[in-house]
DNA sequence: CCCTGTTAAC
């Protein structure tokens, strides 16, 4: 049953992953691709272009912002228009969500030639949501034309799109490429990429060498770039850093306007430190400026994370007098405030209330209360919960759908967590570090350790680093389970990650690589940590080898165990022979052993001895007995020192 | 004419 149950299980979830698999990424040094030149670029067409008369050019382009058969107009008037005009005209569609329109055009443009840095630059920008990172990539590498090539506002917007995409690593690859192909960075570039940290991991460190290499370039910072850092600071818990570049921008003689508040709110969030906070907003209301939904809200943050409970109840109350609370961030952030309190119920409550009121939401309240259930323990109430989603809403991303699969995992719903897979291969969501742990851990709940290694080798290709907590019990299961080479292999992806591992896992992974005869991996590991191995264990591996292991690394093994400092006992020399009596064509290694004994003060004993005589036939009878006659010799001193 | 900064969920 399990085992049946397993399979189906597996065939599901290879499907599930099939869409994230081959998602491929684009290559920022992709070649261009050559393209013919066209004619309308001649001389001769722009002056033709140029000479055609105002008034017929103004009709032609008020015919296309009309068109609904884009490309038909086009054909007929398109080329009457200046570039100018054409980026008007995509400035239009932008403004009216014309996506189609948009895409249309700029691909006429292209094939006509007829477009210059501020067509590439308007064109992404309005794009930026429709687009995906690889195809943004693949335009800019397309670009022909090195002055757009390396143009400020074309790379700006290129880059504003990747890391819109989440994409930064992405984004920070192609601006080094950028810079180097002669892109000189303004202080635009330099506030994107600043405000690209506030949500990627050691984004504040990746900001202080962003503002470093501004400064090296003789920039100086101003109000957006500063509101940038603040953000940065603020989204990774640096209240003190971000007091320090308040207090900096004012020293500069420039203003902080609501951006710079809010952030320098925001780091007082994470402490809940709402004395700091109360004394900001005086401060921000002396200088005259009025607090906004945004600052409100945050503040509600501070006093939620800091357990004011009661004042946030008050200030919930006060944003929904002032018509601030007419979607649901306030309310999630109570309600998240009061679950992570351990309030479930109270927090529930908060949920109840904002659906009567029909506040609007775009599910992050059911997802703060799907997690808020699980995090209870209450699945049977997260499941509703989720359930419950399903029904009333048609928007997924990887968050809500790991709440999802979160609470459909605690339940036991394996029909759902199946379902959920399905539709994120169905709508392309990838998995992330999150979805990856949640599914380890069911399938190890339901003794399906088979498929959670899968998973695991799925999560680690994918660039996620499992937690030892877990990759330490993955392994314990797999050994039992007689799985041998999956628990190394899961030991093989901690070991290579970055990171730590408890000193007993090595000598848990050995034990298991011995049960399984896995003995040169055995070796490997004994050598990487000798010093963590018992005794006990280390015997146990060294009769293992001698017994089973390669013949051709019995001496290496010898010399690493007697390098870790181990005596080597008369019964693994007495092994070692053995195996070398039962391969004569190996005489050589056994020559080899002897004759290194001696040097190390070990000495050959009477009943291997014999054994070694009885059989020196199969070595030549004068070289055998040479070399223990040397054994004979360095004996006595030797022995001595022992 | 084009590019930048603030709040919520695992």
């Amino acid at each position: 049953m399990k085992k049946k149950k397993m399979e189906i299980t597996a065939v599901a979830f290879s499907m599930a992953f099939r869409h994230s698999s081959i998602s491929a990424s684009a290559s920022i040094t992709e070649p261009p691709t050559p393209t013919p030149p066209s004619p309308s670029q001649t001389k001769k067409s722009i002056k033709f272009v140029n000479s055609k008369p105002f008034s017929a050019r103004k009709s032609a382009k008020l015919q296309l912002h009309r068109a609904s058969d884009l490309n038909s107009v086009l054909s007929k008037v398109g080329k009457t228009l200046t570039v100018k005009e054409l980026n008007s005209t995509l400035h239009h569609f932008g403004n009216s969500n014309k996506f189609n329109h948009i895409s249309q055009l700029f691909l006429w443009m292209q094939e006509n030639k007829k477009l210059d840095v501020y067509s590439y630059s308007n064109y992404i920008k309005f794009m930026a949501n429709k687009l995906d990172a690889s195809t943004v990539l693949k335009l800019y590498n397309n670009i022909q034309d090195e002055s757009a090539k390396d143009n400020v506002y074309v790379c700006n917007s290129v880059l504003s799109c990747l890391i819109k995409k989440g994409k930064f690593d992405t984004a920070i690859k192609l601006f080094h490429q950028m810079k180097q192909d002669g892109l000189v960075p303004d202080l635009v570039t330099y506030s994107m990429l600043i405000a690209g940290c506030v949500k990627v991991k050691d984004g504040y460190s990746k900001a202080l060498q962003l503002i470093q290499e501004l400064q090296d370039n003789k920039l100086r910072m101003d109000n957006v770039i500063y509101g940038a850092i603040l953000a940065v600071c603020a989204s990774n818990g640096k209240w003190e850093e971000a007091e320090h570049y308040f207090n900096g921008m004012k020293n500069e003689g420039h203003s902080p306007n609501v951006y710079h508040y809010s952030s320098l709110l925001n780091a007082y969030s994470a402490s809940g430190n709402f004395k700091k906070a109360d004394s900001l907003i005086q401060d921000m209301k002396s200088e005259g400026l009025v607090p906004n939904k945004v600052i409100l809200t945050t503040l509600l943050k501070v006093y939620v994370r800091g357990g004011l409970l009661e004042k946030s109840r008050e200030l919930l109350t006060k944003l929904e007098s002032l018509s601030y609370a007419e979607d649901e961030m306030p309310y999630c952030v109570l309600m998240d405030g009061l679950a992570k309190a351990g309030q479930v119920h109270e927090a529930k409550i908060v949920f109840d209330e904002m659906m009567k009121k029909h506040v609007r939401s775009d599910g992050y309240a059911h997802s703060i209360m799907i997690s808020a259930f699980c995090r209870a323990k209450l699945f049977e109430e997260a499941k509703q919960l989720a359930k419950n989603f399903q029904t009333t809403f048609n928007k997924y991303d990887v968050v809500i759908m790991n709440s999802m699969l979160c609470a459909f995992c605690r339940a036991g719903e394996m029909e759902s967590v199946m379902e959920t897979l399905r539709k994120m291969d169905e709508l392309a969501i990838s998995p992330d570090y999150n979805t990856f742990n949640i599914l380890i851990k069911y399938f190890c709940r339901q003794n399906m350790y088979l498929l959670a290694y899968q998973t695991m080798e799925d999560m680690h290709s994918k660039g996620y680093q499992p937690v030892e907590e877990l990759c330490s019990s993955l392994i314990y299961h797999l050994g039992q389970a007689n799985a041998y080479s999956e628990a190394f292999s899961v030991y093989n992806m901690l070991k290579y990650s970055k990171r730590t591992i408890r000193k007993t896992l090595h000598e848990k992974i050995l034990h298991i690589l011995l049960a399984g005869k896995l003995l040169k991996d055995a070796y490997v590991v004994f050598k990487d940590n000798a010093t963590f191995i018992s005794g006990h264990t280390t015997k146990k591996f060294a009769s293992a080898f001698m017994k089973l292991g390669n013949i051709n690394l019995i001496n290496d093994v010898m010399k690493t165990l007697h390098n870790c400092g181990y005596k080597i006992d008369q019964d693994l020399f007495e092994m070692a022979v053995t195996r070398y009596l039962g391969q004569p064509e190996k005489k050589d290694l056994l020559l080899h052993l002897l004759q290194w004994m001696p040097g190390q003060g070990y000495v050959v004993d009477p009943s291997t001895r014999n054994l070694i005589l009885k059989n020196s036939h199969l070595f030549g009878r004068q070289l055998i007995a040479e070399v223990l006659s040397k054994q004979r010799v360095s004996l006595k001193p030797k022995n001595l020192t022992r």
